[in-house]
DNA sequence: GTGTTGGTTCGATGTGTGTCAACATAAATG
DNA sequence: CATTTATGTTGACACACATCGAACCAACAC
């Protein structure tokens, strides 16, 4: 199981150049991990909780059972866009940090202020 | 066929807070379509042309047969990332504008500089 | 008109994936 | 130990999707 190799320092602004065949395959599943409205919002709900963590007990609430939400959180896992920790009874997931940075500068070309 | 209906002026940051169902379902469909590498190399290879658009003779060449490659553009087209126009023999795609920044601050949460 | 080149649409097919119910594991509590 | 609560895993199924060849349309040349 091949979990969380190195997703950021992947690849150059989509506006740079044509991608290489490598470069598209990583790309594509960085943006194939948030292609999915669920997972969306349980990305979105540990990027914006405080502290930049979330407990699975406070975000499951979105629509779909309780194992389909483990399947999703794990598929961002393994994308590298969350890493989770259990601490006692809760698993708390947060979000890579220089994750949101990087695909952002794929998408801009530029560092965001 | 709804195609290019406003994508950018969709949904906050993912940092901001968690996206509504409707929200994820938007933002997700953006995602999905950059999701395949196919689709992202015939994407970056428009971005990245000179004047900001290409014929599909100029990027037909990813590796996949030619009516691949058309279904593949439609798709783009169908999430509001690209727009095609024909100019005599040939077909142009180019990149919809304000979608590369709207998706980027999407990620950051700020505007590119 | 016929022919040729560029592009899209149409079926068909195999693979991928989102979903859930059932089961399994992990930690706290009694 | 047994029980309860919180997550993760497994197996199965239905639906979606990427791919192709073949048929089709659009523009140009003759």
């Amino acid at each position: 199981m091949l979990e969380s190799e190195a997703v950021v320092p992947c690849c150059p602004p989509l506006t740079e150049r044509t991608l290489t065949a490598a470069e598209a395959e990583r790309t594509a599943a960085m943006f194939k991990a948030l292609s999915d409205p669920v997972r969306l919002r349980l990305f979105s709900a540990v990027a914006s909780a405080p502290g930049g963590e979330a407990c699975v007990c406070d975000i499951s609430d979105v629509g779909v059972s309780q194992p389909t939400v483990s399947h999703h959180l794990k598929k961002l896992k393994e994308a590298g866009l969350l890493a989770s920790e259990r601490r006692g009874t809760w698993v708390y997931y947060r979000v890579e940090p220089s994750v949101l940075a990087g695909m952002g500068r794929l998408l801009t070309g530029a560092a965001p202020a």
